[in-house]
DNA sequence: TTCACTTCTTAAGATATCTTAATTTTTATA
DNA sequence: TATAAAAATTAAGATATCTTAAGAAGTGAA
């Protein structure tokens, strides 16, 4: 309030009034961004509003814009990223110099480099957003806080990393039993929508497929 | 001490000393598998010995003769197993009916169907031991009540979970940045002496060539 | 609108891997 | 030990996918 009253001095009422719309914006995207998270959370355990806001106030929030990367390759990968909003891709540089997507993330997925986060060593893979995407962050310091002052947090991440591996093993088991054609048309049958944000090269990418033979499987 | 002296009477003395050392010896054998599940255990969270008391009374052993089944396709995989020793594989059928394995499993791994564990879906996948296999199993239900009673449990598996999901990744860095040929050489460099273990078409299987390439592969 | 840059397509030749089928070798069982 | 069953090898032809290289189409910034 001090800091208003001394704004309201030196730049005048409108501007001010501006700059305090501007804050009241961005405490209720704060809140909306903590409901989200809630709604995860509560979607596996169940958490009061007093754990939500301990868990919350070690987030830190972070807008990342398009063909940023939120971590680099050779660094080590000290958090946990939890996407809001936009899309993401985790890379890597194979020895021939070519990008290999291994996963892409989109709001409410977690994405890290899982074997920097756990075992500290350099990340082999890149995060990069494709689109301006806001994400929250944990750090795995506060992290393991987190999970002696509310036990149930460990509970969540026990679920998460569950589905993860779900996940994993679900994709492989496409990979191994398709061949490039039916990859490609299982992945625009199950996110029609997401395929039209990411380039074909891209996708060609992730389905492990050049982008001349995805192109050239189009056309049959 | 009713049936041992009951055993005295209609078998004679020296049969029940035989049946009393029998029991005797698998008594010692539990307190080892005891012993190697609680240093597995305690190498990732810090058990005492009357949370490892508790957890081990709800785990149930089993020997798994060779070419058994632990579960089969189809059924709903109920339990969590723990291999003490032995070593069992992890497959499904493919649509032309071949046997593809997507995981060998050796002491001190869990083995599951994770999918079908977690969803309670039918699994898609068997697993059979190749060697004559003890293991220890743990049931969805007790694991669900020991998390609640004993907290480090959930810890412990958050910590497995995020070991296998790195595994898994690392699986999967393997397969598509290499081909058969590096994919054999780095599987035998990586565990020789479980080569020998395995008949040669199923690792062939395991590492998605026909067993007629590899024949031709390791020619070279 | 134009220019530069990114993305997509096309096509020809190369290659890794599979398929089929027959033969040999190894292992298990009577 | 003999025999059957399982596993491994060999080889020829087939196919999916890649490589290279060039041009076409689309997109964003000046």
């Amino acid at each position: 309030m001090v800091t208003l009253i001394f704004l309201l001095k030196i730049l005048g009422h409108k501007t001010a009034l501006f700059l305090y719309l501007t804050i009241g914006n961005n405490k209720s995207h704060e809140n909306l961004m903590k409901e989200q998270i809630k709604k995860y959370f509560c979607r596996y355990v169940d958490f009061s509003d007093i754990e939500i806001d301990e868990i919350y106030s070690k987030l830190i929030s972070k807008t990342i814009q398009k063909k940023d990367y939120i971590l680099r390759e050779g660094q080590i990968c000290k958090s946990n990223y939890f996407i809001i909003n936009g899309l993401v891709r985790s890379f890597y540089i194979d020895d021939k110099g070519n990008e290999k997507i291994t996963q892409f993330a989109l709001e409410n997925w977690w994405v890290t480099n899982m074997e920097s986060f756990i075992k500290k060593n350099p990340s082999l893979s890149s995060i990069q957003a494709l689109e301006k995407t806001e994400i929250l962050i944990i750090s795995k310091e506060e992290l393991e806080k987190l999970y002696i002052s509310i036990p149930k947090l460990e509970r969540l991440f026990r679920i998460v990393t569950e589905n993860m591996l779900i996940a994993n093993q679900r994709k492989n088991d496409v990979y191994f039993q398709m061949n490039s054609k039916d990859r490609y048309t299982s992945l625009i049958n199950h996110f029609p929508n997401f395929i039209q944000r990411v380039p074909q090269y891209m996708i060609a990418s992730y389905l492990e497929i050049t982008p001349e033979y995805l192109s050239e499987l189009k056309k049959n």
